[in-house]
DNA sequence: ACCTTTTCCTAAATCGGTTTCTTGACAGCA
DNA sequence: TGCTGTCAAGAAACCGATTTAGGAAAAGGT
C-alpha cells in the first residue's frame, strides 16, 4: 500500500528513526550528516511518501480535529459558524467532523460518545437542551467544549452566544416607539436558550413601556418555514390581530411572510415585521427586511479560540460565556403603526 | 487520561487480548467463560470505557472518514449535498470531513494531501477544474474518489452529475416556445463542466429552433450574487434587450433580480427569469420562480454510494457516470413574449 | 598513546488496540 | 497410567510513527 517511514528507511539504507528524526526537523544540521540528510528528503520526494497521521496521532496524543456539532448545516446560521469555524481550523491545521442533530437530544448524546472514541480535541456544541447531564459529565472530565448560540444558565461552561436578549429588546423598544402596540412574536424552538432569551428581551421591552403581555400574541415552537407559517397564521386569525411580529429565528421567517402574504396583508402596510437574519435579501421580499443581523462569523471564530485556548491549557482552564452583541438594520418591512 | 483496555484488563485481572476478543464479540460464546465475559462488560460500564478509534484505525488500516472537498458550504447547494451525504455516512458508521475551496485549485490539491495524509478512505470532490493532474493520479493509485455535480470529458472517473445539457435545454426551450427569442444566459463559473453543459444546452436548444445565438446575450463568469448582478446588469444595458433570462447557478438568481428591479424592470412583466435552485421561495420575489429544481439530496447519496462501493471493493472498480435528472418547474416568473 | 568529546546513527520502548499462535489445565477414554 | 481433545486465557507480533537512551567511530586534546 502507501509508502511508509520504513520503507524510506530501507531504501535509504538507515534506521527509520533516522528518517523521523530528519522530517521532523527538530534536530536540523544537528545528529545527522548532511549528505544523509539529502539523501532522505531526495527518497521522500521520489516515492511521494506522506507520513500516516493516524500512527503519528496515535504516538503524539492528538487528532488535530474537532467536532461541530449543530442542529443542522442547511440552516444557513450554521453553515455560517461552520464556516467561519473552518476557517480558524485551517489556520491552525485542525479538521473538524461535522454532525447534525436535527435537534434530537439522543443523536447529540451518541455523537458526543462518537467523537470522543475517534479522539477530537474539543467539541463546539449548539445544544439541544433537552437534557443536559452529558455536559456535567463532559466538564468533570474536563473536556474541551464551547457552546455555541446556546448556553445552560445553571452550571458554567465555556459559550459563544449572541446577547439576544438586549438585541430583541432593543427591536421591540423601536417597533413599540413606531407606535405599535400589539406586537406579536413568532418564537423558535421554546428549549433553545437563546429562544428563551428573546423571548425575556421581548417581554422585558414591553414591561419598561408598561404595555401588557399578551399570551396570544407569543406564538410557535421550531424552527421550520413550516412552523413559521403555521405560527403566523394562527397569530393573525386572532380577534385583534397584532400590527407588528417579531420573528425570533431565521428561517422562520419565510413561513412567516408566506403566511402574512396568504392572508391577503402586505408588509409594512398591514403588518410590520422585524426578522433574524444575516442576509441583504429575503424571500417574498424586493425589499431590504428590518433584522436583527447576528455576527454569525465572529461566532464560529470566537469558539474556536476559546476551544483551542482549552485545549493548549486544560489545566488553567476558567470558563468563559463570550457575548457578541448584533447589529439591528432597519429595512423597509417596519413602519409608523396606523394611526400613531 | 482515558481509561484503556489495559487498564480494564489489569483491573479484571486477565490479560487485554482477552478483553480485546470479548468485546469483539467476535467469538461470542467460545473460548472465554461467561463469568470472565461478564466481570469484563461490568467492568467497562463501570469505567467508562470506550476503546481509542485512532489505535483501533491503526490496527485495521481503517478510518470510517471520508473527505467532502466543495466549493462553499454556505452555498445551499453544497450544504444540501453535504446533508445528504452526512446521512448516508451516518448509516454506514463513517464521518466526514468537510473543506471549502471557495474555488481555488491550490486549495484542492492542498486539502487532497491533508486527506490523504489524514487516511481518509475516499473522497467526494466538487472540482475546481483549473487543472487536473492530481486526479490522474489518484486513479492511477486507485485511490476511492467520486466527482460531484462536475465531471471531466476527458478521462473517465466516477461522478455523479446532473444533466445539465437537457435540464437547460428543455427550460431554454419552454422559453421559445413561449415566444422569447432574445434570451439571455447568466453564467456561472465558465471552469465548470456543469456550466459548460449549461451553455451547451442553452445553444443546442436555440440551434434547434434555427436562432441565431448572439454572444452578447451570454455572460457571468463566476458564481457570486455580486457577480450575477454585474452580469445582469451588463446584460439590460444592451441596444436590444433580452425579454427572458437564463440564470445557471443558485445563488446568481439573487443578483440577477436584484440588478433587474435596480433597472426598474419587472418580472415576469418586462423580463422573464427561469432560475436554479430547489427553493420554495426566493429573494425579491413574493411568487415562485420559474427554475430548474436540482435533486440534490439524490446528489450526496449516489455520490455516496458510489464511493462506497469502490471502497468495498476497490480490486472490481468500473468507473460509473450517473447523470440525475432535474424537475423543471414552472413558477410566475415567466410569461409569454409580449406580442406573440 | 590514551582519554575525552563530538558526530552520526541504531536500538528499543511506546501509543492502544487486534489477532494469530501457543500453552496449561482438565476431562474423556483405552 | 498415558494419550488425546477441548476449553480458557496468555504471549507476542503488528499497525506506523516518535523519542529517549545508548553506542561506535572519528576528531580533538595533552
Amino acid at each position: 500500500m502507501a509508502v511508509t517511514l520504513k520503507d524510506i528507511a530501507k531504501k535509504v539504507g538507515v534506521h527509520p528513526s533516522t528518517v523521523s528524526r530528519v522530517l521532523s526537523g527538530k534536530y536540523d544540521n544537528f545528529n545527522v550528516s548532511e549528505e544523509t540528510r539529502k539523501l532522505i528528503f531526495e527518497t521522500v520526494k521520489k516515492f511521494n511518501y506522506a507520513p500516516n497521521e493516524m500512527a503519528r496521532n496515535l504516538r503524539l496524543q492528538k487528532t488535530q480535529t474537532i467536532g461541530l456539532i449543530i442542529p443542522d448545516i442547511l440552516n444557513p446560521f450554521y453553515a455560517g459558524m461552520a464556516r467561519s469555524l473552518g476557517i480558524e481550523c485551517e489556520k491552525k491545521d485542525y479538521s473538524f467532523i461535522i454532525c447534525n442533530t436535527d435537534e434530537i437530544q439522543e443523536k447529540e448524546i451518541n455523537f458526543i460518545q462518537m467523537l470522543k472514541r475517534r479522539r477530537v480535541e474539543g467539541l463546539v456544541i449548539t445544544p439541544v437542551q433537552e437534557s443536559k447531564d452529558h455536559f456535567k459529565e463532559l466538564i468533570e472530565e474536563n473536556f474541551p467544549f464551547v457552546l455555541a448560540s446556546r448556553y445552560f444558565d445553571d452550571f458554567e461552561t465555556n459559550a459563544v452566544v449572541t446577547d439576544d436578549y438586549n438585541d430583541v429588546f432593543k427591536a421591540v423598544e423601536y417597533l413599540i416607539k413606531l407606535g405599535h402596540n400589539r406586537i406579536g412574536l413568532i418564537r423558535g424552538r421554546k428549549a433553545s436558550s437563546a429562544i428563551q432569551d428573546r423571548e425575556k428581551g421581548y417581554k422585558g421591552a414591553l414591561a419598561k413601556y408598561n404595555m401588557q403581555i399578551d399570551q396570544d400574541l407569543i406564538v410557535g415552537n421550531g424552527c421550520t418555514i413550516e412552523g413559521g407559517y403555521k405560527a403566523t397564521k394562527e397569530i393573525l386569525n386572532l380577534p385583534e390581530r397584532p400590527t407588528a411580529l417579531l420573528v425570533s429565528a431565521n428561517v422562520i421567517v419565510v413561513g412567516a411572510l408566506e403566511a402574512i402574504f396568504e392572508a391577503g396583508l402586505s408588509v409594512p402596510d398591514d403588518v410590520s415585521v422585524v426578522g433574524f437574519t444575516n442576509m441583504k435579501s429575503t424571500p417574498y421580499l424586493s425589499y431590504p427586511l428590518t433584522s436583527i443581523s447576528q455576527p454569525i462569523g465572529q461566532l464560529g471564530k470566537r469558539a474556536f479560540d476559546l476551544l483551542f485556548q482549552h485545549i493548549q491549557s486544560p489545566d488553567e482552564q476558567k470558563y468563559k460565556k463570550i457575548i457578541l452583541p448584533s447589529k439591528f438594520s432597519v429595512g423597509k418591512s417596519t413602519q409608523k403603526a396606523l394611526g400613531s
